[in-house]
RNA sequence: CGGGAUGUAGCGCAGCGGUAGCGCACCUGUUUUGGGAACAGGGGGUCGCUGGUUCAAAUCCAGUCAUCCCGACCA
């Protein structure tokens, strides 16, 4: 392809939009260009890439034995509604009415409609195990794109969905997909981090992540620091707490008090307020979905983690509760809240806003047996003093983890180091879905008695965007992008060098050749000053570029500059058309 | 959804009551040509949109839309 057929869309200076390399970079080299918040055009060369990294994909998933099929984008309402998830995907969904006032979603995720295909033909067990997948656009309406394509909110996905007749096949495929899925990465250089994680709102069990470590990171991975012998990674949302050093298990002989403590409110002035430390503080945190009003007891020093939460509660969707709630189940101000004393009883039914909501305590397992302890009084400007578990309140719930893990923690796994935190992209993820979408819409198979069972699903999903920019963000230098050549636009960028037609003609003969010798090249027949071409093959980033200028016209010696080690050598024309000969 | 900022030429920005500008990019010509050329000439904008104030609005006021940042869970 020549520069003057297929134009170069490069630009000096960054988009002032644009916070992370990869967008700036991508843009400035003309590679994409946002539409809307969240939404990107991709210029030629950046479908290019787009499409290389596609077949990468492709040609592994095919590898390991998946089947590639195409879904509809527009997914029909009936099918969220057999799963539940009409209502629990929320905003995310962008949702859209026909003519005759059917509802449909832009799929943001495709269990349901594969799941309702899956039902259509599979029959028997003998069709199974089946992994079809898909490699197509998302729509997810995020609250806050950013980052380019690392988070925006149509973006192409290929996404993978097994179906099994039991969970030892399901093993073998998930196995199978995590070993394809470091063929893909290392195809594409890309280094990741396979990470633990949490199977989220799609339900399910066994995960794993696929993390891009980076500072832009949108996720938390916490890793063993012996990642030698212990080697245990996971997504913070994920870890389980150990702490580094045990809360204290004490019994106070005195009884709860009340006192004033006008205006403190936060676990950091109560913990200044009584000069103690914040893990004799019991933080309560009251949350509220349409069912129940939930409070949460943990340590005064740490976080809840939303996710675990939501695990024990088996809930997708989890808010914090109202002011006027919160005030009806403490009888305080918000601010005020603990586990003595409460005007209300657990599993009790109150009506709020004229819904019946029922009353969840929760306790994490770290206050067990803990005394000396303080929380908010249940009284607007008022603290308890004393408390003491087993007395004053009493964890009937065995081994409750409700805390966020975090830097420093102990591993989990060999209970003797430390964990480190670092950040990450997630540009990868298998999971182990269940039974889920297969019981929600009825999908049966016949086993080899003849008796009906429900097959169990695995769920396995790559975004190729996210994938690209990361590729980006790994790989650059203050000139541009530094592409690798399995998803290189061109191999290479041919930088003519001439100042009139006859020299000209002769750099355009040696480009002919290569095109006859099928060889990736773009050939950079502007007419314009050297350096413009040097800076644009630098910001473009191909793999490797070729100078060809006076020493060629002269003696047809070419110069090949490796765009990421900046080697360059020099070899004569015909070394170099049947060397590089494919 | 709450807080903040910004919308002026393709891109990056200045102007902030009285003729709409600069740099880059673009077009023409001449000289140049191995790391973003010089000179000369030229094209391109209902100043996000709507309404108001004023003799006069890019500029002041109100509303609205868009974009970006921070937060939206740690009481």
């Amino acid at each position: 392809m020549r520069a003057t057929q297929l134009p170069l869309f490069t630009q000096k200076e960054d988009p002032k939009d644009a916070q992370v390399v990869s967008h700036k970079l991508l843009t400035r080299a003309g590679y994409i260009k946002k539409q809307a918040s969240g939404f990107y055009v991709f210029l030629p060369f950046g479908w290019m890439v787009h499409r290389k990294i596609e077949e990468i994909v492709r040609k592994n998933m095919n590898k390991y034995g998946a089947v590639e099929v195409h879904l509809p984008i527009l997914t029909p309402a009936e099918l969220w509604e057999e799963s539940g998830r009409w209502n629990a995907m929320g905003a995310e969904m962008m949702r859209l009415k026909d003519r005759h006032a059917a509802g449909f979603a832009l799929g943001p995720t495709h269990e349901e409609s594969i799941t309702w295909l899956a039902k259509q033909y599979l029959q028997s067990y003998k069709q199974l195990p089946v992994n079809y997948y898909q490699i197509g656009v998302k729509y997810r309406d995020e609250i806050r794109p950013r980052y380019g394509l690392i988070r925006c909110r149509e973006f192409v996905m290929k996404d993978a969905y097994s179906f099994h007749i039991d969970e030892k096949s399901l093993d073998e495929t998930y196995q199978k997909m995590r070993e394809c899925y470091r063929d893909i990465f290392n195809e594409c250089s890309l280094e990741t981090l396979s990470v633990e994680a949490d199977s989220g709102a799609m339900g399910g069990s066994g995960s794993e992540e696929f993390m891009v470590a980076s500072a832009i990171g949108e996720e938390t991975l916490l890793l063993c620091s012996d990642d030698k012998n212990c080697g245990y990674r996971s997504n913070q949302e994920k870890t389980p707490f150990v702490p580094a050093e045990n809360y204290p298990v004490e019994k106070n002989e005195k009884t709860p008090k009340r006192k004033d403590t006008p205006n403190v409110k936060t676990v950091d002035e109560v913990a200044d307020f009584f000069k103690v430390d914040k893990k004799q503080f019991i933080k309560t945190v009251i949350y509220e979905n349409s069912e129940s009003i939930i409070l949460v007891f943990i340590p005064g020093d740490r976080e809840i983690s939303e996710v675990k939460l939501k695990n024990i509660l088996g809930v997708a969707e989890l808010e914090m509760a109202s002011p006027e709630a919160i005030e009806k189940v403490t009888s305080a101000a918000v601010g005020f809240a603990g586990p003595f004393d409460l005007p209300v009883k657990e599993n009790e039914e109150i009506i709020i806003n004229k819904n019946k909501k029922k009353i969840i305590f929760l306790y994490d397992e770290k206050l067990k047996g803990r005394g000396n302890l303080i929380s908010g009084g249940n009284k607007t400007d008022m603290h308890y003093i004393n408390l003491q578990e087993g007395r004053d309140f009493i964890i009937s719930k065995e081994f409750i983890d409700l805390v966020t893990a975090q830097d420093l923690d102990l591993c989990p796994k060999c209970k003797k180091n430390k964990l480190k935190g670092t950040r990450g992209i997630e540009v990868g993820h298998v999971f182990k879905l269940g039974k889920k979408y297969t019981e929600a819409l009825n999908v049966t198979v016949l086993d080899k008695l003849g008796k009906e069972l429900i097959p169990t699903m695995g769920c396995y999903g790559i975004g190729v965007g996210r994938t690209l920019s990361t590729i980006v963000e790994q790989s650059y230098d203050d000139k541009g992008i530094i592409w690798p050549e399995s998803v290189t636009p061109f191999k290479y960028y041919l930088i003519g060098i001439f100042n009139n037609d006859t020299d000209k003609k002769e750099i355009e003969a040696l480009y002919e050749k290569m095109i006859a010798n099928n060889m990736s090249v773009y050939f950079d027949d502007r007419d314009e000053r050297p350096g413009i071409k040097f800076n644009d093959a630098d910001l473009t980033g191909f793999t490797l570029q070729i100078v060809a200028g006076k020493n060629y016209i002269k003696n047809k010696v070419i110069e090949i500059k490796n765009r990421k080690s900046g080697e360059k050598t020099e070899i004569s024309e015909s070394d170099f058309l049947s060397k590089e000969k494919s």
